[in-house]
DNA sequence: AACCTGCACAACCGCCATGAT
DNA sequence: TATCATGGCGGTTGTGCAGGT
């Protein structure tokens, strides 16, 4: 048996609310409080709405000093920096901007920020990868197969959240490796196509939280750049320790999504160091 | 002028966490 | 300890508007 629903839904209005409606929410409020009750609120201000909708209207649009719109360029980088250390928490990220509410900087993110940060979700090809509305950050194309073996399985969200979650403090073992992903925002370190780069790929063992992370690049002549070792299966693995860029950091503002491996069927061979990519 | 398309933003839905009983 | 109600959150959808054809 399923969850009682909050509210009676054949009698809730739903949509836009009205200045009438939010007049009357905001004088309850102002008068009253919640009364640590949200659920019970419409009733008493006489609001034919769900508490949940009430209280979405009073965080987001109608409590004191809230701001919207006019994103500064430091409010970018706040949330651009605070996104790569851990992920889609709008309402931490929030937190750190006062007057903008969580609403905000998500609606923001999926509206501008994320298409100035990453790049399209459908590259077919290495010359379909520029990215039109990337300005400084002009991002390298990803190829996207399947993995084979339980060492290189995809990366899950929830792994990747944990993954957040130790990047994000000092590194115990090292605080000069400690991460600050601001100039990942800010600076060319991302850019590695000025190194003539047209193919990254990102690995790291799903099975737990790492300290360690991969990268490598193919660069216009077909060279793979990086250091690890190609494996019969799954292909090219690169890998680095904690001092490289931080798996989460690197595959959420280039991809947003699953891990990407380079592979090609036909590699077999170990390897140290540059190589030809086969 | 009418229609289409994409964008921005407001609001809703459903899941999970938390606290009260 | 178990159960339930509610709050909180992130993902997704709906809607209105602007610009293009």
């Amino acid at each position: 048996m399923g969850r009682a629903p909050c509210c009676d839904k054949a009698n809730v209005k739903k949509g836009q609310w009205s200045p009438e409606e939010d007049a009357t929410l905001k004088t309850y409020l102002e008068t009253y409080g919640t009364g640590g009750n949200w659920i019970h609120l419409p009733q008493k201000a006489g609001l034919r709405r769900c508490g949940k909708s009430c209280r979405l209207r009073w965080l987001n649009y109608l409590r004191p000093n809230i701001k919207h719109g006019g994103f500064t360029e430091e409010e970018d980088n706040i949330i651009c920096t605070l996104y790569t250390q851990m992920g889609s928490r709008w309402s931490i990220i929030a937190s750190h901007m006062p007057g903008r509410t969580d609403n905000d900087v998500k609606n923001y993110w999926n509206t501008k920020l994320k298409k100035r940060f990453l790049p399209p979700k459908q590259c077919l090809t290495a010359n379909d990868c520029k990215n039109p509305n990337a300005s400084s950050l002009t991002l390298p194309y990803v190829p996207k197969v399947e993995t084979h073996d339980d060492q290189f399985q995809t990366q899950t969200p929830a792994t990747l959240q944990m993954l957040s979650d130790v990047n994000s403090g000092l590194n115990a073992y090292n605080p000069s490796s400690s991460l600050n992903p601001t100039p990942l925002c800010n600076s060319k370190l991302m850019d590695l196509s000025q190194f003539g780069a047209t193919s990254v790929s990102l690995s790291q063992d799903g099975s737990s939280v790492s300290d360690s992370c991969s990268i490598a690049t193919v660069d216009k002549c077909g060279l793979l750049h990086g250091n690890g070792f190609i494996n019969e299966d799954a292909g090219i693995s690169m890998d680095f320790g904690f001092g490289g860029l931080p798996y989460d950091i690197v595959n959420q503002m280039w991809f947003g999504e699953k891990a990407s491996e380079v592979v090609h069927p036909t590699c077999s061979t170990s390897f140290e160091g540059d190589f030809i990519f086969c």
